[in-house]
Parts: structure tokens; sequence; C-alpha cells
DNA sequence: ATGGTGACCACTC
DNA sequence: AGAGTGGCCACCA
């Protein structure tokens, strides 16, 4: 058996973590999220907050993986479609260039016609 | 072990 | 209608 009172896997993310990053990589491209809808997907309701430090990990980790799947956290916005994290990106305007890149609009670090964009994992998926 | 923080959201007054 | 507080999950000191 294992120590209780140790991390298994310091490395290696939790299960929300990963349940995080698997939603994010099924928006499809053009497309964002927000982190409460991921968040309720996932039945944390109003755990948002740990989707979005699940969401850093999450970039962090693709650095680290570089082989693997990214994780397009640039497509997970907050409710407002505000990119909030856009300052935890390896460049300030990584995330904006991103977006627009897929064609989403971005003004004033905020997505334009966001609920139009708008990918609810609970009734795209459902 | 406890407290505080964090890319947030929802409810209540 | 606007503002304030709590809640949720995970990590760090």
């Amino acid at each position: 058996m294992k120590k209780p009172t140790a991390p298994a896997a310091p490395s290696e993310e939790r299960n929300f973590f990963q349940d995080v990053h698997q939603v994010t990589r099924l928006v499809p491209p053009g497309r964002v999220t927000s982190y409460g809808a991921i968040a309720r997907y996932l039945g944390s309701g109003r755990g948002a907050r740990t989707v979005g430090y699940a969401l850093m990990a999450a970039n962090l980790d693709a650095l680290t993986l570089q082989n693997e799947e990214p994780v397009p956290a640039h497509r997970v916005v907050n409710r407002l479609g505000q990119l909030t994290g856009l300052h935890h990106f390896p460049t300030p305007t990584a995330m904006q260039e991103r977006l627009e890149a897929e064609g989403v609009r971005v003004e004033d670090d905020t997505v334009v016609d966001f609920e139009k964009l708008y990918w609810d994992p609970n009734k795209e998926l459902e």
C-alpha cells in the first residue's frame, strides 16, 4: 500500500485536473467556454476556481510535455468572456493571438460575440 | 495542521 | 438593480 501522508505523484495531476484538461481539449477551434461551465460539467458546480487553476497547470504541463497534445487554455475564458488568464500565458498576447488565429475576435481582452462562440459542454456534449 | 491564495461563479440581502 | 459574501477544489508556506 502507499503512504497516506505522502502524495503518490507530485508531478501528476489529480482527477480534477485531468478532467479539466480533457474537457478543454474537447472545445472545438473557434469556440470558447467558461470556467463555470466546465466546473459544472465535472460536477463541481461552484468549483470554477479550481478549473482555472487546472488550466494554468495545463499550460505549464503543455510546455513540459511538448510532444503531447497541448490544452487549448486560450479557448477558456471567464463568464464575461474576458481573457482573465492571459497574464499567466507565456506571453501576454499569446492568448489573444491564438484566439484571433482561430477566427475569434478579441477586443479589450474580451471575446466578441462571446455568447455566440460560447460552447457549453453540458449542452453541446450533453 | 491551519490559513491563505487562486485564470471563478452563484446566491442572498 | 447593485453590492457583498460564501463556496468549491487544489496547492503553498
